[in-house]
This record gives C-alpha cells, sequence and structure tokens, in this order.
RNA sequence: GCCCCGGUGGCGAAAUGGCAGACGCACCGGACUUAAAAUCCGCCGCCCUUACGGGCAUGUGGGUUCGAUUCCCACCCGGGGCACCA
C-alpha cells in the first residue's frame, strides 16, 4: 500500500467493470453527471444575480424586489502559469458552499469571480516562456476559468473580468487621477461625524488663492503670483497621490523598487529574495499615513479574525508621545531639531541626541573637531564633515538586514554639534546613527540611557553619562541600584526622580516633575512644552507612505504628462485609459542583486514613440512625455470587488445606487455599520498588504463620495492551508510522494522508495516537494461532487491540516450510498417510497435540520456533513428509502455536492434547479425525545444510567438516582453530604468523608 | 526577545463546564461469493480481567469546581506574526 494512495491501483478496480452493477455512481457517471449540470447551469443562468436596475437586472426571473441581498466573494487569484494543486480550491469551495446555502434562503446572492493579471509572477512567467504577457496570462485565465468551472462553482460568469481588461484599467487609472488630485485635510468635519477627510486638491487650491490658509513657504505671498513649478511643488506635497525624492527600497536583483511591505524582515524582497538597499531615488507614493488612525479605529467595526486585526494595528504601530525642539547653534546660525519621543517625561534624563545619517542638520557640522574628543566618537576622520560623509556612504550601502546583523551592536560617530535641551539648557553632543531611522518620528532623538535600551547600549559604547529620571514604584520591591552600572529602567511603572529645575531654559518658570507617576509626569510636561511653543503632544505612525510606482513592463501606466519644464499633468478622463505600448522589450532590466549602486530603468521607457505625446490639456496642443512607471499590482485589487456589481458599466466606477444596495451600510441584517462584502475569504498572507491598501482605498472613495460603505469587507474568513507530505531520499533529494510505500518497522511507520529507506517531511505542496496532488487528478478518479465533499469535511475551514488521498473515498461511498438509497444501481430505476415517515426516521430528520442549519450558519460544513452522513445511513437501513426523508437530505447536501444533488432531484420527478429551492425547516415538536438517558455521577465519575422522561423533575431523578443499586453500594449506606441535579442530564453526588 | 494561535485514538477529527473520541480513513472479525473485489453487519484509546467489572487517559505540573478537553496559573513542544519604530 503506498502511503499517498496509489491512484493507477484505484483506477484499475474501476477500470475492471464488467463485474459492477451498470448504475453504480462511479467516478466515469460522476463526469457525465457532473459536466451535463454545469452546461445546464450555464446555459440556464442558474447563478444570475439581479441587480436594482441595468443590464444586469435581469436575475433569470428573479428580480432583486423583496429578496435580501448577500454579497460573498473570494480573494481573486493571479492566473499564473503554475496551474491549480488541490490547496487552491478550498476558499472557493468554501465561498460556494456559502453561496448556495444563501441562496436557498431566499438571498440574491452575488458570487463571482475575477482574475489579478498584472504584476510580476505573471511577468516572470512570460518572460521564461519568451511569450508576450498579455498572451500568457490570457491562456492563463482561460486554463484557469476551466479549471474552476469543472468544479461547479455557482459564480454568476457575466460578472467576471480581469484587471488587465482595458475597461478595467480605465477605472483604475481613474481611481489614480482621483487620489492623485486630492489631498487630506485633517481638520475636516465629515457627514458621519468624524474629522479629518480626502478633499478635492482644487479646495485647497481656492484657500491658498483667497488667503483662508497660509502657503508653505510664501506666507503672506499670493498664489497668483508664484511660479507654476513653486505652486506644483507645493500641491505635491498635499496631494495623496505624489512624487518624492526620497530613500526607497530598490532592489537591483528584481529590477524596481518595492513597498516597505514587499520587504522581510532580513531586508530583502518578499519576490525572489534579492537583496533590498535604500536609495535616494524619485518615485510615486499613496499618503496612506494620513489615514493611519482611521485605518486603526475603524478595525472595532469589522468582522475579521482578531489576529489580523492585530496585524494591521501592529503594522500601522501607532504610538502617542510628543515632539520637542531642541535648537542648535551652527556656524550658519541657530538650527530647529525636532526630536519625537514617546517619553517627554525623561527630558531630564537626556544626555546626547542622535539624528539619522539622512538628516537634514548634517549639512550644517563644523569643519573641525571641538577640543579633546576621543578617537572613539570621531572614527579617526580628521574632521566632522569627513566623518558625516563617510558614515552617510556607509549606511545608504547597508541592507536593512546588515542593520540588524550588527545584533544590536550600536554605531555612530559624533558630529561636532551640540543641542540645547529647552528644560535644562543642557548642551548635549549630537551623534549620527543608523539606528535612528529617517522616516520614523522626525530623524532625530534625544537619547536618554537611562530609560531607553538602544540609548543604554549606545552610551556605553561610547563613555556618555547615564542618568536615571524614573525609578520603581516603591512597592515594587526593586529599586534602582538593581539597575545601575548595567540597566536602563524602561518601565512605565515608575516614579520620577532627579527632574526638578528652579528655572528652565525656555519658559524661566520652575518646573518640577519629581514624585509623580510617568503618566502623570508625561501629561504635565507636554503641557508645559505646548506653553513653552517648544513642543507638542504628538502621535507617530510605524507605517509609511506606500511606494507606488514600479518599473516594470506588465501592470497600468500611470496616466501622467510631464511637460517641458517636468511639472507633472493628469491625461483627462476621457482619454482614459492609458494602455501599454509595444516595448521591443518587455522583460525588466535587472542588476546583479548585490549592485547598490544602479539605477532602475523602467521597460515603458523604450518605446520612444510612446513616451512623447501631443496633446491639448486645454492650452493647445503641445509636446508631453509620459511617466514610464506602472503601478504596483496592488492596485488592481484595490478595487476589484466593487466591479462585479457591473464590469462593463463604463460611465462609474460602480454606480452609486447599486453600490448601496449590494454594499452600502445596512444594505443586509448583518452588514454593519461600515458596510461592505458580507464575506471575504482568502488567506491570511495578504493581512497587511492588500487588505490595507484596499481598506486605504475604499475610505478615500468614500471620503471624496464615490461609495457610500467605510470599509470594504465586513467579514474577512481565512482559509487554512492545505498541507501535504514530501519525501526525501538520503542525499536530501525529493522522490516523488506517490511512489513511496507505507512500511511497518519494529511496530513503527517507515517510508520506502523503490526499496530505498526514505524521510518524510510535513509542510507545502510545491512541484519542487514532488507531492503535488491537483483537481484534475481528483475529477479523474472520484468525480468534483466528492472533491468537494472531501475538502469541506476534513475538518475546520480555518485551520490548516494534512491532504490525504486515502480519506478522499470515504466522501465516495457516502455519495455512493445515497445514490443507491435513491436509484437501483441494476435497473437505474427510483427505488423510493412515498409511505409516511415512521416516527424514529421523523425525529432523526427534524433534528439533523436543525442541527446542520446550525453548522451551515457557523461555517461549519465538516460537522454539517457528519450529520447528513448519520441521515443517509439510517436511511440505508430502512427496507424503501422514504421520499420525505431523502428529499431534505439532497437539499441540504446539494450546497456541498451539487451535481449528484441536481441529478437525483431531477430524477425524483422536480423540475427546477435544486440550486432554487428553498432550505428544509424543522418543526420544533419532532426536536424533544420520549426518553433521555441521565448519568449518575459520583465524584465527577459516572457510576449509573437511567432511562427518563425529558421533563423528570429535579427530585424524582435524585431518588431515582440514589435508589440504584450500584449507587446505594458505592455511598456504603451513608447519607450524600451533597446532591447536585440538573434534570434530565445530570445527578452528582458528593458522597460523606 | 515580544505578541498571537494550536497540542485529543494508528490517522483526519468531534465534543467549549455535564457519558471524551460523533463522522470518516485504516486495521480486525462476520455475512454474501468457488474466490476476490464491491456491498452489508459488527469490532475498533491504553492496561488488568475468561467474563462481570475495574483502573488509567485530551502535551506536562498545579489550581478553581460536585464535575475540566473546555476556565485560571506555570512550564514543554509545534506553527505564525513582529523585531533597533525612539
Amino acid at each position: 500500500m503506498t502511503a499517498n494512495e496509489s491512484m493507477k491501483d484505484d483506477q484499475g478496480e474501476r477500470g475492471d467493470r464488467a463485474e459492477q452493477p451498470p448504475f453504480r455512481y462511479d467516478a466515469a457517471m460522476a463526469q457525465n453527471i457532473e459536466e451535463r449540470w454545469q452546461d445546464r447551469w450555464e446555459k440556464d443562468g442558474t447563478f444570475w444575480a439581479a441587480n436594482v436596475k441595468g443590464g444586469l437586472k435581469d436575475g433569470k426571473g428573479r428580480n432583486a424586489d423583496g429578496r435580501t441581498p448577500y454579497y460573498v466573494i473570494d480573494m481573486f487569484p493571479y492566473p499564473s502559469g503554475k496551474g491549480l494543486h488541490v490547496g487552491h480550491p478550498l476558499g472557493y469551495i468554501a465561498t460556494d458552499v456559502v453561496s448556495r446555502y444563501h441562496r436557498m434562503k431566499g438571498e440574491n446572492v452575488l458570487h463571482a469571480m475575477g482574475y489579478d493579471a498584472f504584476g510580476l509572477p505573471a511577468e516572470q512567467y512570460a518572460v521564461q516562456t519568451g511569450q508576450h504577457p498579455r498572451t500568457t496570462t490570457e491562456q492563463n485565465i482561460e486554463n484557469m476559468r476551466w479549471q474552476l468551472h469543472r468544479l461547479g462553482l455557482s459564480f454568476d460568469d457575466r460578472r467576471s473580468f480581469a484587471t488587465i481588461d482595458e475597461g478595467y484599467v480605465r477605472w483604475t487609472q481613474w481611481i489614480f487621477s482621483r487620489i492623485y488630485e486630492s489631498w487630506y485635510d485633517p481638520d475636516y468635519k465629515r457627514a458621519d461625524g468624524g474629522i479629518g477627510s480626502a478633499r478635492p486638491i482644487s479646495e485647497l487650491v481656492d484657500a491658498f488663492r483667497r488667503g483662508l490658509k497660509p502657503i508653505p513657504g510664501h506666507q503672506g505671498e499670493s498664489w497668483d503670483d508664484l511660479d507654476a513649478s513653486e505652486r506644483s511643488r507645493i500641491l505635491n506635497d498635499h496631494r495623496l497621490a505624489y512624487i518624492s525624492e526620497s530613500p526607497v527600497n530598490w532592489c537591483p536583483g528584481l529590477g524596481t523598487v518595492l513597498a516597505n511591505e514587499e520587504v522581510t524582515a532580513e531586508g530583502r524582497s518578499e519576490r525572489g529574495n534579492y537583496p533590498v538597499f535604500q536609495r535616494e531615488l524619485k518615485q510615486w507614493s499613496m499618503r496612506i499615513t494620513a489615514y493611519g488612525h482611521r485605518l486603526i479605529e475603524d478595525l472595532d467595526t469589522l468582522d475579521w479574525p482578531e489576529k489580523v486585526k492585530l496585524m494591521q494595528r501592529n503594522w500601522i504601530g501607532e504610538s502617542h508621545g510628543a515632539s520637542v525642539h531642541f535648537t542648535v547653534p551652527t556656524s550658519d546660525g541657530d538650527q530647529d531639531m525636532e526630536v519625537y519621543t514617546t517619553r517627554p517625561d525623561t527630558l531630564f534624563g537626556a544626555t546626547f541626541a542622535v539624528v539619522s545619517p539622512e538628516h537634514d542638520l548634517l549639512s550644517h557640522v563644523p569643519d573641525r573637531w571641538p577640543q579633546g574628543v576621543s578617537q572613539e566618537w570621531t572614527g579617526g576622520y580628521e574632521d566632522p564633515r569627513q566623518a558625516v560623509r563617510a558614515y552617510r556612504l556607509a549606511a545608504e550601502s547597508k541592507t536593512a538586514k546588515d542593520r540588524v546583523d550588527e545584533g544590536g551592536e550600536k554605531t555612530g560617530l559624533f558630529t561636532g554639534l551640540y543641542a540645547i535641551n529647552p528644560i535644562t539648557g543642557a548642551e548635549l553632543p549630537v551623534f549620527t546613527a543608523d539606528y535612528v531611522l529617517m522616516d520614523y518620528g522626525t530623524g532625530a532623538i534625544m537619547a536618554v540611557p537611562g530609560g531607553d535600551q538602544r540609548d543604554y547600549d549606545f552610551a556605553d559604547k561610547y563613555g556618555l553619562p547615564v542618568i536615571y529620571t524614573v525609578q520603581p514604584l516603591p512597592d515594587s520591591g526593586e529599586d534602582l541600584e538593581g539597575y545601575r552600572g548595567h540597566a536602563p529602567f524602561v518601565s512605565h511603572d515608575g516614579v520620577v526622580i532627579n527632574s526638578s529645575v528652579e528655572r528652565t531654559h525656555a519658559l524661566g518658570d520652575a518646573l518640577s516633575l519629581d514624585g509623580l507617576r510617568v503618566d502623570q509626569a508625561i501629561e504635565k510636561v507636554t503641557a508645559w512644552l505646548e506653553k513653552a511653543g517648544v513642543g507638542k503632544g504628538t502621535v507617530s505612525y510605524r507605517l509609511r507612505d506606500w511606494l507606488f510606482s514600479r518599473q516594470r513592463y506588465w501592470g497600468e501606466p500611470f496616466p501622467v504628462v510631464y511637460d517641458d519644464q517636468g511639472l507633472p499633468h493628469l491625461i483627462p478622463d476621457d482619454q482614459l485609459p492609458v494602455s501599454l505600448p509595444d516595448v521591443p522589450d518587455y522583460s525588466p532590466k535587472t542588476f546583479d542583486p548585490q549592485d547598490a549602486e544602479s539605477s532602475p530603468e523602467a521597460p515603458l521607457s523604450r518605446n520612444q514613440d510612446w513616451v512623447d505625446v501631443t496633446l491639448d490639456l486645454g492650452d493647445g496642443p503641445k509636446t508631453y512625455h509620459r511617466d514610464t512607471n506602472t503601478m504596483p499590482n496592488w492596485a488592481g485589487s484595490c478595487w476589484y470587488y466593487m466591479r462585479y456589481i457591473d464590469p462593463d458599466d463604463d460611465r462609474h466606477l460602480v454606480e452609486p445606487e447599486e453600490f448601496d444596495y449590494w454594499l452600502g451600510p445596512d444594505h443586509n441584517p448583518t452588514a454593519g455599520e461600515s458596510g461592505g462584502v458580507d464575506l471575504y475569504v482568502g488567506g491570511v498572507e495578504h493581512a497587511v498588504l492588500h487588505l490595507l491598501y484596499a481598506r486605504f482605498w475604499h475610505k478615500v472613495l468614500y471620503d471624496l463620495g464615490y461609495v457610500s460603505s467605510k470599509e470594504p469587507f465586513h467579514k474577512l474568513f481565512n482559509q487554512g492551508m492545505i498541507q501535504a507530505y514530501a519525501y526525501t531520499d538520503e542525499r536530501g533529494q525529493y522522490v516523488p510522494a506517490d511512489e513511496v510505500e507505507e512500511v511497518q518497522e519494529e511496530g513503527r511507520a517507515a517510508y520506502t522508495w523503490h526499496g530505498e529507506p526514505v524521510n518524510r517531511e510535513f509542510g507545502k505542496m510545491g512541484k519542487s516537494l514532488k507531492n503535488i496532488i491537483t483537481p484534475d487528478d481528483m475529477y479523474r478518479t472520484y468525480g468534483a461532487d466528492t472533491f468537494r465533499l472531501y475538502e469541506m469535511s476534513m475538518g475546520p475551514l480555518d485551520e490548516s491540516r494534512p491532504w490525504n488521498t486515502r480519506n478522499v473515498i470515504g466522501g465516495m461511498r457516502f455519495l455512493q450510498r445515497l445514490w443507491r438509497n435513491v436509484i437501483d444501481e441494476t435497473t437505474g430505476q427510483v427505488r423510493v417510497s412515498d409511505d409516511p415517515l415512521d416516527e424514529k426516521t421523523l425525529k432523526l430528520l427534524n433534528r439533523t435540520i436543525h442541527d446542520v442549519t446550525v453548522e451551515m450558519e457557523g461555517m461549519r460544513p465538516n460537522t454539517a456533513i457528519s450529520k447528513l452522513i448519520v441521515l443517509n445511513n439510517h436511511l440505508t437501513s430502512c427496507e424503501r428509502t422514504p421520499r420525505a426523508a431523502v428529499e431534505p437530505l439532497i437539499l441540504m447536501l446539494s450546497p456541498v455536492a451539487p451535481h449528484i444533488c441536481e441529478e437525483l432531484w431531477s430524477r425524483l420527478g422536480h423540475r427546477g434547479s435544486v440550486a432554487w429551492e428553498s432550505w428544509p425547516t424543522y418543526e420544533a415538536r419532532y426536536l424533544g425525545e420520549d426518553m433521555v438517558t441521565a448519568v449518575v455521577q459520583i465524584k465527577g465519575k459516572v457510576r449509573g444510567k437511567l432511562q427518563v422522561s425529558p421533563d423528570i423533575s429535579a427530585g424524582d431523578l435524585r431518588d431515582q438516582a440514589l435508589a440504584l443499586p450500584a449507587i446505594q453500594e458505592r455511598l456504603g449506606g451513608k447519607e450524600p453530604r451533597k446532591v447536585i441535579v440538573k434534570a434530565p442530564k445530570i445527578v452528582s453526588i458528593v458522597p460523606a468523608e
């Protein structure tokens, strides 16, 4: 016997059909039934959902009126060239079961599937096969469409589309244009009561023009007197989609820049695992940080796994603190150095300051070292300018991984500058060190070695003083001596000490924090900073703005051109989409993965005829050149979920009335205040990528009034991963899993391949692991219904579990038994009885309907299926199967195994599709039992059982229990100390000592 | 290092304070068959016992409770997330 059950054996058995009854449900019959019903569903439009109006109003005789809308979709797939394995469809089957169940409950179910077709995998596959990405992508979509069709998924196929479709790209670019034309007004009062909103940039221009808002850097000047490039620059600083020249993640191995979310903790690309370097490059970004707070706050309105909410909260990383201004005297005059701290209460303990190697202050370093500075601080450089330049260069060439690899070992150099503490007036030496990051906070910190581990490490290495300004609480059993000399005191649970001055440097008043608890001290000092005008309470985010451009061919072009001054202009909406040009070579220009000095080259720049374009943007025809970047493939997935409402709508992104009907707040009883998709199923790997970006875009569209719901996805469900065994030989090479045999060795399982012992490991399914099993294998050997049934019955949907082909047969047998209960295997005739149900069957049927309904509501198809099997097993024992029981059974099974259920339903004489039948209902009066088993326990152990009426009184049950001979014997004639009765189930006796 | 999730028969699992192991796989036994397959019936956590019955058992140790797989504390193991974020 092989470990992964040999398919060959099975086929052999089935191939020998001479002895088999002619009307047995087997793989061949399953295929026949399945393909027949799939064609019929397609022809009849069985799964068409009904819009409120327009071209998709026709839901095959069932319009939207009076039916509750229910919107259920999967995270749509990349049509990669690799094809599917049995793990991929798990979520699709689950949403299909849910869709079919809700349809049977009478709801108007929108269930559709699209294809996320731009992006690296599609492009890489095209490069490998030497074909145009559009050719390979369209082939892959066709292939995937067929594989999904064969599963019998109940999609409304009129609503399918791919992100590469011209009609879709047009609206993706249109959304970009809206975001580009917006800014975030943090003070705007929204209609929903919240503060802060995206607003058209025209409103900002208007405010500048009318003097309602000071123009940054040009106070008191007139907007119209500024030159075009200055106006463009100022607006760029406000736009939600903007161009910036700042350190970005440059990945030479892939030849493109990447978003933070696409870079691993090791500082490598998530795709391809190449090194990533920080390079100063001119790129597009999206101002997602403006939404940091709302993205955290609105998580509370969502029905999502806590784990994913937590991952988003951590990723956004909202922290509350204060910004504090330090004055830094330089030869160019006094400079302002703003630092961010979550612990302004420790200002008295600051003994130095650190700025990141990219910080502006470094352009003001002096040309010689102060007297008596140690070699350690100067790094041996002649003067501070040299030191700073060298350090900055070194930091640039390091990957994030290199920084972390130094194991927390801090490096840094003195800048020759001193910063003045606004409270104490103390002069703090300013260092530059790469443990301070330019893009968090202000890129500068006050260092408090007495209260921060990193600052302590740095102080320790460079011989800087340590002042403790917080000590443990009196009742903590600790004191400061336990820390002094080897560790900082970092806890918030402490009392402030050593923090008093008679005259503060900035305000002159006395200030003392001594004796306050940390949280009180933070409050007091923050108020002082604000009054003195040297700081204020601030919120910081770990989240960075979203780097939005890529140097790739296979993505959406930006709808942007540049004029002869290099100023950006949007392509007018009526000229969208901007289509991809033909280029001589669409493969990315990649570099030596270690070559940090290389620079990106966009494939779109290779077609000069496309890049140079003559347009009339309102001031006559002029020559412009196009932006040659493309959008990341997250762009297409940011809004596809709303396009299923009408993918052919060429007048709207989404028609507002239809949006309200399908996705608006309160569109159905479970929608919740934030609205959105009723059930969204996909892998947890998108917790902070796709799901965060999509929420961000959705909120911008909400602010601008294009959609009525605050959130895109109300309920999120993460399906588990299907795992598999893989086998390696002595050299560590993978061997084909389906050729491995299981043998018993000293009573334990061992594995061999062609007689050689092999080692078993457990993990993913993958081609390189030689353990792939495809849906096609399953269709061939068992049929789609059995495959669906097995995937739904193998365990809870949200848990990962191993695939085991051997177990699939159980589902097949269940379907065969059901088939046999309805159809005579030798004659092919229906063999059900129309007699009324006997008492036992009636009760079991009602109990089953009740239980299965509860399990379906809770998305637990595994337990629902087990209860259906119990009912079917009971029907098998009946001489002739009663129609009144088997029909509801078929209806309840139909969401999981729709083809066989359609077939049986029609053979039982019904005309319409089982998909539109009503879900069975039970009668409460049949749920009760005549007699139930009551358990008698002594000290929690079962010592006797009683058959009693379910409505027996507690007293009667107690008396009967105590009268049992076995109980009498154990009690030894003594009165029990205590008797707990929970009629009619339990009597629990505590005996006397 | 910090945070989250999980650990139940030979295997996938069920039970979320009340008879641990529903349902399925595998194994074993029986019926049918010349025989096998298929099908149907039965057995199926471990230990002691011919049996009746008893003891042990949900990663380990403790606690709460009449009663704990379920709640609490500590630890072990496995999986995932984050990781110089001031």
